[in-house]
DNA sequence: GATGAATGAGGGTTCATTCAT
DNA sequence: GATGAATGAACCCTCATTCAT
């Protein structure tokens, strides 16, 4: 019966065939051919549902947003105290990039051709993070009580905790590198996930 | 006279160029045609010098570390007193990235590529920061001041500071579309260099 | 309806083209648009049925290797008294490499470049000539019978035979400049020919 | 003092250095740069001395056979009987092949190339061989003590002496392959030489 | 919906050769 | 006589994409 005859699995093969793909060689470096062949698809289907590479490119990517947008979701972090949640959204944020290498890679390509796919993706805009409402109430409720910081801005704090795990994991090879330490060592890995939450709370605390 | 006969210049002109192209194009999208033509040499020469393009790309990143690191240099942090040593480093650092974008689009194009690159290179062993030595010092002093806590890691520090800025920067696009902002626009800009000193500095304090 | 839509014809006329081009210009000299345009096909096809210039080469190699094995087989030396039987080997052998010079070329060019690429063919292995068995076949009974000397090697004797026509074609363009000869005029490639078989059913009778 | 300001000496190295890369990469393989390098001589002064790359070539085929020729020239066989004199040019150009593989593959590459240098070489044709007359002389001998059969041509027997061995010697690795035999194992290499000897002597025989 | 065959525009790289000193 | 730097024409190969079935 071959692979055939069922649309929607043909479909979601592919798209995660290219996120692999993408994720490992950039765009340029991607190959549509390799695309086809480890989604045991036709090269012909790739352009029959995507319209093209790049076009594959913006739903791999915007796939990829999605995803990390419903894991941040579901973190429920609205009935929490705000230290709690401060600490748990900085867990979440570091072990979702950990885990999902293939979303910094992604990220990186895209920003390394100026955001010219998500420019055009309205989609990403919807995803727009309601997590930036979310943070901003922790840290107004954090600040009720004393315990935090005034005059910080949400998206600030976003990027920074998105930023401190970000440059250590995604330039992980040059700083092995350059500080010749395996950066990827369970222990060293333990040590920044400390170090990224003694930062971000010590730098709130009041 | 044409442009030959000074093979130090035509070598240089050509690294130039090189580091334009990869910075906008990263690696695979980079072309020769047009290093060699922006360097107004001939595209053999680019061989003739550094022996592949790969190489070339090579020569380019050790060259745009060099730099940084020399300009780290000049910073003099030894002799001032912990806070402000700190104050300039993160001043700095915030700076370099943002007036040379290049750097960051190398260093990302070097871990799309698992640093294959610095991986065979002594050069960038050897540029080996001096600074993490200073820093060690830094936070030394200022732990003895009873300024700031104890054990934090100068790596991890030197990390937080990089990646406070690089994600910011290196991500705008993405970033402005997602969090509907302009991330260069002047204000934004200064209000970004203010939260990286407020975080940092809150952070480390004792 | 252009060329395409018949793989196997389009993947024989690209044999075909690569055979003339690779036995007039040898591997090195060979033109890989030359051979394309020859087969009136494009030139990826040539990739994609061969996968790179020097598998074509192989290809050809083989087929020319395959021509000359079915030939040598329809000859039906078993059942005809030796020296006829030798006779008859001689005469095919000689009218083969006249009439095959793109043979000669392929090997010359092969030998040139130290039996690389044969060298990992399994096919020409396979294709390991019976006749020698018939050979020996010949030489036993002919020896049986008190015509031919004892003690002939069949694969020694094979190679004489080649060899006395070999040298005389593949080098005749040094040989008739150094003998100032015409060596393809149609009376010296008769007297070749009778040379030839004088030589070998001589060299061998008892 | 390097190697300069001896203008012979360069010529000559640069003449050796070209006979060893086309023997071991053909004409078109050749490398202008490697010859130079071999040579410890500068690129510019190959086209001093000799013109061109196929200038090259030839005054390195020029060179092998007159090497050849001179070594023929002192291998006396006037004054030896008939048969002595046959076997010894035998045995003297099996012996040549073997230990001047470079000279057939200047042999090979240049009737690969359809004799184009020899073409226009006027040395080559003045050294056209005397020993077709020394050979001759020996058949004319010969025939006359009832040794050896009436009707040889010299040129043709020439050719069979040289074929038996070039074929075998230039064409080994092919040969080995399909043959399933090391040719160039001394045992292998002695088998040859007798059968040689065997096959001439016993094919001129009366 | 799906397939294998076909396309043409470059991609990086190499080459023999020549220029300026 | 000798050198390193420079040239431009190709060469092999690859790629995203589309056609015919």
């Amino acid at each position: 019966m071959k692979n055939g005859r069922d649309p929607l699995r043909t479909r979601s093969r592919i798209l995660a065939a290219a996120t692999a793909e993408f994720a490992h060689h950039g765009l340029g470096g991607a190959r549509v051919d390799r695309i086809a062949r480890r989604a045991g698809a036709n090269k012909r289907m790739l352009y029959y549902y995507f319209g093209s590479k790049e076009d594959l490119f913006l739903a791999a990517l915007e796939q990829a947003y999605a995803h990390i947008r419903s894991a941040e979701h579901e973190l429920d972090l609205e009935h929490r105290d705000p230290r709690e949640a401060l600490k748990r959204l900085i867990e979440f944020t570091w072990n979702y990039y950990l885990e999902h290498p293939e979303f910094m890679t992604l990220l990186a390509t895209e920003n390394l051709h100026k955001g010219s796919h998500v420019h055009r993706s309205k989609r990403v805009q919807r995803l727009h993070s309601p997590l930036v409402d979310t943070l901003r109430d922790i840290l107004r409720r954090g600040e009720r009580e004393g315990l935090f910081r005034r005059g910080i801005d949400p998206v600030q704090l976003y990027i920074s905790i998105a930023g401190e795990g970000y440059f250590y994991l995604s330039n992980r090879y040059t700083l092995s590198r350059i500080f010749d330490r395996d950066l990827m060592a369970p222990r060293a890995l333990a040590a920044r996930a400390g170090h990224i939450a003694d930062m971000v709370l010590n730098a709130v605390r009041r």
